[in-house]
DNA sequence: TTCATTGCAAAATATTTGCACTAAC
DNA sequence: GTTAGTGCAAATATTTTGCAATGAA
């Protein structure tokens, strides 16, 4: 999978929709699009308010977590919950997650659509009528198959 | 989907593996096995402590909690994650789970296993060496779905 | 009797909220 | 100048932990 836009490419896209959206572009939301515009880390409010504390010695979770928050509403952002934590990704894409036994990382996995059938089936022999889907993967990822020892 | 076990056939299997194991059977875990031996509604350990509060006046989280982890351990039931709670979940077998929009139930969905041939396709394209998969679907279970009106 | 288990309280973790102040527009 | 947005602190929700007392085997 390659990416179609580069990071800062992508950071202005999403600044063009905050704006078009009637939101002011203030330098904690700005700090915030450009952290997570590419970054296929999936961080969570935690991390990104330890990344973005150097620059802004002032600024509070309460604006990290808001500003996620704007950006989700926006679409411009997804959420997963692994854990205790919710962690944010800027990847609005049909994708899967794979969360890696050894290291802890969580990857991007592409998703084909669910068939009619599948959903059909479902639908008939339980009732329950299908919208969307999430799926979660364990495993090892890339780096860590190529290190059988790995916890 | 038939039940193979009534809810206290269940029970009972659970509470014998408990023994065998060398693991002591107080009326807590008692309680709280039969409480959640054939109930697929996946109660939260908030909803399991106020259900048994009447009869157990004393009895504390930290029990709750510890209870379900020993028989989380055990691999008599199963843990999964939707919002801020962990839910408890007595079907141990391989399943997927629907939450539903309208009425927030979860209810256990059928799983097929994973083919070979995804889990290669993923391995191949990403890297990632999937062990094992998690579903959530969104939607509408069963009984939501006859009144289109509810929200 | 022994030691796993319980109950209680405090701590830890993640997130949300209220409100006065600030700054983007 | 307006008012959305920020910072701070306190509140909330869920889960975990330490430790003395209890009771199942």
């Amino acid at each position: 999978m390659e990416a179609t836009h580069s990071a800062s490419e992508q950071a202005q896209a999403m600044l063009g929709q905050l704006k078009r959206a009637g939101l002011r572009l203030t330098p904690q939301r700005l700090a915030i699009v450009e952290a997570l515009a590419g970054d296929a880390s999936h961080p969570t409010a935690q991390e990104l308010f330890e990344r973005l504390r150097p620059a802004f010695p002032t600024m509070s979770f309460a604006t990290v977590y808001s500003t996620l928050d704007t950006l989700a509403v926006q679409g411009l952002v997804g959420s997963l919950r692994l854990g205790a934590a919710v962690r944010f990704d800027p990847n609005v894409a049909a994708h899967h997650h794979g969360v890696c036994d050894a290291c802890g990382a969580v990857v991007d996995l592409p998703a084909l659509p669910l068939s009619h059938v599948e959903i059909e089936d479902v639908r008939r022999t339980s009732g329950f009528a299908i919208r969307a889907e999430e799926r979660t993967y364990r495993g090892r990822c890339g780096l860590c198959s190529e290190e059988p020892g790995k916890t």
